[in-house]
DNA sequence: CTGAAAGCGCTTACAG
DNA sequence: CTGAAAGCGCTTACAG
């Protein structure tokens, strides 16, 4: 038979540790997981036992009957991205507290590799998949996942999803702050500079913005789409800076595509914010190192995975299927790029 | 007792499948591993029927005899420093391709933090572990750590660690790299602004930029110590351009300190690199976006994830317990900031 | 409060 | 080529 004694730990098991106490396994094991029922005395002779040969717990043996793995699994796009970065590091400090540790998986948005990543996070019996999106998949496979049993949230997912938690930062606030600060500095006629109709998500931030600057008598905005990166704010605001008509900001849905429109002013010599104003949304490191330091509404990006987590662990203690959803605040974020309007 | 089946699955266990293909389960084992001495028809017949009942592999049960995990531990100090987010990015992919997932854990540079993730991933089973720094650790949890028995490779660690695995980028190339490419714009007075003395990398990269400037007759370099960060970079700069006398160039440790010297020539009213040329080290994500974007030497960030896992590979086939030292390749990035000298 | 024992679901010598 | 069986290291009803 094999004989591979406890790899990584010396080798020390349960019962060495048991009979180093002179108890059987059984009551070593109770005395470890601080279990009810067993005689303060004996328990603390087999902590301290345990601690003196260096005991650690083959997790295999205990997850084989526990059915736990203290693991929980993160699938994002991509790492790199720092926006997944920040959301992973809420999710490895805010799982940690509740001693898991976390698989990362990235997936490229690429569904076979994310179903990839999620069978192989469910074979390795992550107690729970926070994901970036489930877009990409057929209903078939997102019928698998459900089937799992596991809790899965799902990340930026606007709207509330039937089967699966969620957490999404609050897009409609976001337009609206970034609206009402536009107009706080007198901007009535400006340029709302969003994504494609299909993104829920900018969508909705540009529903919101638009909504709160017709509210104020005498303002009006010209909603353009484009690709919603840098590049595809670039090549929008080269048309804008050929077009203005008056405009004096641009609002647009996500900061990659402000710094588009940065780089398209300084070619086509507008000043920003002197003679436009910008605004962005999300609020990515790179926000506060352009020239001028971007005004935007912050994603709380840290606090969306720590949220994600704390559904994992509601849904895990309490059992419930019922999914759960999770709205996370946004701030106005001012910095240099929105000018005060002097008529 | 317990009675958990095979939660995450569907419950369908070895047995079940073996039930079904008519044999026992030792040769439904031996079939799905695709073990010798099975008759060709059986273990098809095998397969299809897992295939069929979707049956998945309980790991706790594997892991218990095998010993084998399938994940490797993943260190870092902070996945939103974008440095790590691409390594872990390269360690990624690179345990992908041999199956394994990756537990990733942040560590903040903290002893006792790192500690804990060491113990949690050892704990589960990493076969390896991969980490940014050790430098943080006692001497007594060092050898805790060595004597765990599981590869260790270190990032970003200098020389050659007799007992830890390493893999680091080429500094003395970069170095010279930077010191070749001011040489061959012309310049011969130039500024080297380095970090601390006792950071190794950043001084073997001056070491090595030094020697390859002053080997060219007739060249200088002034070299400055700093804090190795934007702040100690602006800080030095706003020094440095008050006391300017012929140096025509400034070739700093990291890209973060150049971009302290960006910050501070604007400030300044010192044009880059008209008034003066500039050359970093590293290549992060900002460097291309700046204005003038920066010419620097990259440092292949995700060859070293990828380096890493490749170490961990041949440790754990050949099961040698001589660590491997990896030095990976650096290259020189020309951009705008470097002025060629028209005497 | 403690022990004897079953069982979690696999893998792998050992026979045949 | 296949089966019967031991064993990996735990946890947890069941008795006492």
């Amino acid at each position: 038979m094999v004989k591979n004694g406890n790899p990584g730990t010396g080798g020390v098991t349960l019962q060495a540790v048991a009979e180093a106490a002179g108890v059987t396994i059984a009551t070593a094991s109770r005395s470890l997981n601080d279990a009810y029922g067993v005689h303060p005395e004996t328990k603390a002779r087999v902590q301290r036992i345990a601690e003196e040969l260096h005991y650690k717990p083959n997790r295999f043996a205990r997850g084989l009957v526990t059915g736990r793995s203290d693991m929980v699994g993160l699938i994002v796009s991509d790492i790199r991205n720092s926006y997944f970065a920040e959301v992973a590091r809420g999710v490895e400090d805010a799982a940690l507290e509740s001693g898991r540790d976390v698989m990362l998986c990235n997936s490229d948005l690429n569904a076979e590799r994310q179903m990839k990543s999620v069978n192989s996070l469910l074979d390795k019996r992550a107690e729970a998949i926070i994901m970036n999106s489930v877009a990409s998949l057929s209903r078939e496979d997102q019928q698998k996942i459900a089937a799992a049993g596991v809790p899965i949230v799902l990340l930026n997912r606007p709207g509330r999803d039937t089967t699966f938690s969620t957490v999404n930062a609050d897009n409609d606030k976001g337009g609206r702050l970034a609206a009402e600060c536009l107009l706080r500095n007198g901007h009535r006629k400006v340029i709302n500079l969003t994504g494609p109709k299909k993104h829920a998500n900018l969508s909705r931030r540009s529903t919101a913005f638009i909504k709160t600057m017709e509210a104020q008598r005498g303002a009006r905005v010209n909603t353009i789409h484009t690709i919603n990166t840098m590049q595809g704010g670039y090549e929008a605001a080269i048309e804008i800076f050929r077009n203005l008509n008056g405009e004096t900001a641009i609002a647009t849905g996500n900061d990659a595509m402000a710094f588009g429109v940065m780089r398209a002013a300084i070619e086509a010599g507008v000043r920003i914010p002197r003679d436009i104003s910008l605004i962005g949304f999300d609020d990515v490191e790179l926000s506060a190192m352009t020239f001028p330091p971007l005004t935007t509404v912050r994603q709380p990006k840290y606090e969306v995975g720590r949220a994600a987590v704390e559904i994992v662990q509601q849904l895990l203690s309490s059992g419930s299927k019922t999914p759960i959803h999770r709205v996370v605040d946004v701030e106005l974020v001012e910095r240099s790029s929105v000018a005060k309007l002097t008529k």
